[in-house]
DNA sequence: GGTAAGCTTCGGTTAGCATCGAACTATGAA
DNA sequence: TTCATAGTTCGATGCTAACCGAAGCTTACC
């Protein structure tokens, strides 16, 4: 009768506020045990227990047996995708969840989404590799110079694992706090790790929250100039 | 407690069949009463009218009454970006609806998305018009160069009026059945009606299908080469 | 082997919501 | 005014799915 993919389904496995709750809460990027995803969604674990196993046969989540336990995680970028594009249109329609606390700054400066960074200098960041030409915009998405490669080479970055993943290199993603793009991909995920080793900043416990440290931030601002 | 927007609400939202069914039905473009709507979702009137009130309190659906009618439509480009991205989604995942019909084909070939062309035409004329730098990528999304609007003026579209929506003019959506680019905005919605009055093409009634001539669709490739 | 932890399966209960009939409002036509 | 069409509101019904207790399964650790 009616043509084309199904949204109804889709939008009911996000649209029920344990699932719900469990999705923000793996856009964090971080794998979680169906334990913790039960507590974050504040349900028992055998209700977790049902979700979890409809988001995996539903194709937004993947599983990873280690030991005991279960780890879940997204399935793919695609779907951490979606779901920040979901938040951009609440957001923008005011659909803001309970009480948005006083973390909601820092949220928006600089967040994790589902594996690379987000907020406002995740955009910076995109802006800056933009207007270098270290990245252009493609057909399918975005592309990396040649430029860009000996750049994020000589920020010891190592393509080689990168571009064995399935993954594409670079992506588009877009901010649901700022309605501009960052840089999302295995490119971006590799970013954020430098970020991390360099001691540029860390994660915030329990938290979507990048916390830049002075000097990091400083670091971060002169080597992503706009 | 818990921070950012709330995506249960517009999942839930979107994911009801007869929702669901209405909003593909508007992804159309077509403003529709709510009988119309009604019948594309299989409810009665009340049940319709129902789901519409809360589709337009929460910020998917726009009215404009005109007589005794009421016409429904999609609240904005954005909300018919976040569907074709669920679109896209599902159809990666898998979930299709009851039967993808003969359709299918010609779907994909050509449709309408919300108010501009989608499907393989659509992808061809956005890289044909990147591949010209007559539209470039800009932070936000997608600005038009010089040479882009004196090539599109000589095409007959006048900016002007466009100018004076609030909407962006230019703007990528991303395409379900391609998982790639194609223009959105009001320039996209001014060169499909471009189309439509060189009579290059015409809508197929109940259907998003465009069905271009022979001749429109020789004009069409010769116009946007790749 | 025994025990504990992590998770899933099963069954019964409950709550929410979609659904439709019927009554009501509003606009247009005769 | 009267009738017809379009749509909403109300109330009752029924179905679906989330929920949790209890039991079962698997893996780890002593």
């Amino acid at each position: 009768m009616k043509e084309g993919p199904d949204i109804a389904f889709l939008g009911s496995l996000i649209g029920e506020p344990a699932r719900a709750n469990m999705l923000t809460a793996l856009l964090s990027g971080k794998a979680l045990t169906a334990s913790e995803l039960a507590a974050e969604a504040g349900v028992t674990v055998q209700t977790a227990s049902s979700h979890l196993s409809k988001m995996e046969t539903g194709g937004l989540l993947r599983q990873r047996k280690q030991g005991r336990h279960r780890y879940f995680a997204l399935a793919d970028d695609d779907v951490g995708s979606v779901l920040e594009a979901m938040m951009g249109l609440a957001a923008k329609k005011g659909h803001l969840r309970t009480r948005t606390g006083p973390k909601d700054p820092a949220l928006r400066y600089a967040r994790v989404c589902y594996n690379h960074l987000a907020g406002d200098l995740g955009v910076r960041m995109m802006d800056s590799l933009l207007a270098r030409d270290f990245l252009m915009p493609e057909n399918e998405g975005l592309g990396l110079t040649d430029d860009g490669r000996a750049y994020f080479e000589g920020f010891s970055i190592d393509f080689e694992p990168l571009e064995k993943l399935r993954r594409p290199l670079c992506k588009s993603c877009l901010d649901w706090s700022n309605r501009r793009s960052h840089l999302a991909g295995s490119l971006g995920t590799a970013l954020l790790t430098r970020f991390y080793d360099l001691n540029w900043a860390k994660r915030v416990e329990n938290s979507r929250i990048v916390a830049f440290s002075t000097r990091g931030e400083k670091a971060f601002l002169e080597t992503f100039p706009i």
